[in-house]
DNA sequence: AAGAGCACCAACCGCACATAG
DNA sequence: GCTATGTGCGGTTGGTGCTCT
């Protein structure tokens, strides 16, 4: 027994609605309601089917439709909500007045996702991409880079271009940090097999990069932290002293190209597995401050998307923290975080307040 | 200038669920 | 409890306009 179709008759109209039946539609829902919607075409004198009425009035005659491109604020919550919702399209349409579903389906699909997958972030898990493409942008950047080619590859990022390539670079940089502190020691040596190869540099050769591919596979975040460096706090002994280069390296490429930021005591946590460098802007400094944590800026969203206080996190909340800070992160640099292309794309956009 | 390719989005389709009889 | 019907939702399609070659 299958459903009967939903409109019976064949000769009933299809395809885009002209501005007088546009009028029909809002001229009868306004004096009557919508009321029953398989009835309403005949009532309303409208050779279409309810369901197409049903549509024409939800997605663009209801007075209350926002119009428009969407707002940051927006996206950010859609990006929020889809981490926590999946494609629940008319659950997250609840939390944009003005919204329908319709409308943040089609930007979803056309707009998000493929900004999600250019900043390496796969839109259905919200994890970080963590194939082999990593590491062959991995390759990418700092294979063509300037320290291709020299005996120490860490000192030649001190002297490159003031571009924002480096500030992906370095957010590679830290996903390699960030491996290294998820890797058990002692890895075996057949992870080393399959490295990357960065000019006569190989990873796992000069330096103990052990089970890096492993490493990466387990990043939480590759490429959020653009204003903390996270190392972890025993990683010298573990991984030899190539690790003591790359952290130099990194923190002086923050005094050089950043010299307005601070390194900060406060906020550095240390616990039994990790160190974590905090550099933040002065308070007296007009520029915004570089860094929001990523529990309150979360926190901040959570709250205005679901103001009755009742969790709604799931477990992919890493994911979406993550999120949060990069978005408040590049919002707050007045940079647009979706112009973020860790693909090697650089955007024209410079990078504001930050000396870049 | 023309056509191929692409992006966007309104609209359709089919399924699932709720509810009335 | 079963069936028919109404409604809502998510996936998909196809028309239109823009860009690129």
């Amino acid at each position: 027994m299958g459903r009967s179709p939903c409109c019976e008759e064949a000769s009933v109209k299809k395809g885009p609605w002209t501005p007088k039946e546009d009028q029909k539609l809002m001229d009868y829902i306004q004096k009557h309601g919508h009321g029953s919607w398989r009835n309403l075409p005949k009532l309303a004198g409208l050779n279409r089917c309810g369901k197409s009425c049903r549509l024409r009035w939800i997605n663009y005659l209801r007075p209350d439709i926002k119009r428009g491109g969407f707002s940051k604020e927006e996206e950010h919550i859609i990006v929020t909500l889809h981490s926590v919702l999946g494609n629940k399209w008319s659950a997250i349409a609840n939390h944009l007045p003005g919204r329908t579903d319709n409308e943040i389906k089609n930007f979803w699909n056309t707009h998000m996702k493929k900004k999600l997958l250019k900043m390496g972030i796969d839109p259905v898990t919200h994890m970080p991409k963590t194939d082999l493409n990593l590491l062959e942008r991995l390759t990418h950047f700092l294979g063509g880079s300037n320290f291709v080619n020299t005996m120490n590859p860490w000192d030649s990022a001190l002297r490159v271009q003031e571009d924002t390539e480096n500030v992906i670079r370095l957010q590679l940089l830290q996903s390699l940090l960030q491996s290294i502190a998820n890797c058990p020691p002692n890895m075996e040596a057949s992870n080393l097999m399959g490295l990357p190869t960065f000019g006569d540099f190989q990873l796992g050769s000069n330096c103990q990069f052990d089970g890096l591919v492993d490493g990466l596979l387990g990043i939480p975040s590759s490429f959020s932290n653009l204003g903390e460096l996270q190392v972890p706090k025993d990683y010298e002994a573990l991984k030899g002293p190539c690790a003591s280069v790359v952290e130099k390296a990194s923190t002086d490429w923050f005094a050089t190209k950043m010299p307005d930021l601070v390194y900060d005591n406060d906020n550095n946590c240390s616990t039994d597995n990790c160190m974590t460098s905090s550099y933040i802007l002065p308070s007296s400094n007009p520029t915004p401050t570089l860094m929001v944590s990523a529990a309150s800026s979360i926190d901040q969203t959570m709250d205005q998307i679901n103001p009755t206080g009742i969790s709604i996190r799931s477990s992919t909340s890493t994911a979406f923290e993550d999120w949060g800070e990069l978005n408040l992160d590049y919002q707050a640099r007045d940079h647009q975080w979706t112009d973020f292309r860790p693909n090697g794309i650089i955007d024209d956009t410079p990078l504001q307040n930050t000396g870049l």
